[in-house]
DNA sequence: GTAAACTCCGTATCCGACTACGGAGTCAAG
DNA sequence: CTTGACTCCGTAGTCGGATACGGAGTTTAC
């Protein structure tokens, strides 16, 4: 239970003091810590929770349900954090069937475009001009 | 080759108005067309390229990246748009490879925490907090 | 005892791809 | 000949997750 300054924690977590004070702001950390003089000090709690989020964050959690399950960790319901964890492994699947039909449709268009020689067009170029191809962009 | 006004040419491709406006600002559609009065008048040509644009947005080439290819495509440089989409199908590959991780990390958190019972800590809230998870993010 | 390094705080800016808004002009139907 | 739908043009705002800036105060090392 050392105690760590913003800098330090910021070093802990491999993330940079302004990405602190921004979680701050966000409140996914607290900030009406204990301070020395006037600066805020910061222990292993802190190291801990912060990694927590950035953990969360490599699964796809956004900040918003990071908080989210934070605050069911605070109440321990554990039925909600599964349930958030199997959306968002549903969603993770969703998203790598997509990602699975854009890798086929590049594939198909760069080896196309190996056998074709030059007076034909580019199928590269071409392809892309053609009728139901894919579905709906996905932003 | 039938005139259409931006409203027409909007509906047929499927986007607003505002969209296209806003392809025209960066470039990727004409903006000196011929007009009709005061009224810009766009044809087949115009929703090809347009279609172009969304399908490629749909393979996951960004506006900037479409801009490039947009422009290989007029200069006939095969080459180089087979690199495009060669390392676009690439990085699409390493997506894919960490969602595949995330996928992995997320369903046994789940069924993790579908085998343990309420006095033990829950999973899904407790592995995060462990060290040696995963990679660093991915934003 | 002073200079470098750090912290605090507020506000502004970035990225990409739009989306929205508002006022003025224009066109077509009834 | 008016009404309503459309177009033009410029500018501003949105989203999420930061990142940057700047001036003032504070600590730490030499």
């Amino acid at each position: 239970m050392k105690a760590l300054t913003i800098g330090a924690l910021a070093r802990a977590a491999g993330v940079s003091v302004e990405t602190i004070r921004y979680y701050q702001r966000r409140k996914l950390l607290r900030d009406d810590g204990p301070r020395q003089g006037a600066f805020r000090v910061y222990e292993s709690a802190d190291l801990i929770r912060l990694r927590f989020i950035r953990r969360a964050q490599t699964l796809g959690f956004s900040l918003d349900e990071i908080a989210e399950l934070l605050r069911l960790d605070e109440i321990d319901d554990r039925v909600e954090a599964r349930a958030m964890a199997q959306a968002r492994l549903e969603e993770v699947e969703r998203r790598i069937g997509q990602l699975n039909e854009i890798r086929d449709a590049l594939a198909s268009l760069v080896s196309c475009c190996e056998h074709t020689e030059s007076p034909a067009p580019c199928p590269i170029l071409h392809t892309l001009l053609d009728d139901g191809f894919l579905s709906p962009p996905q932003r």
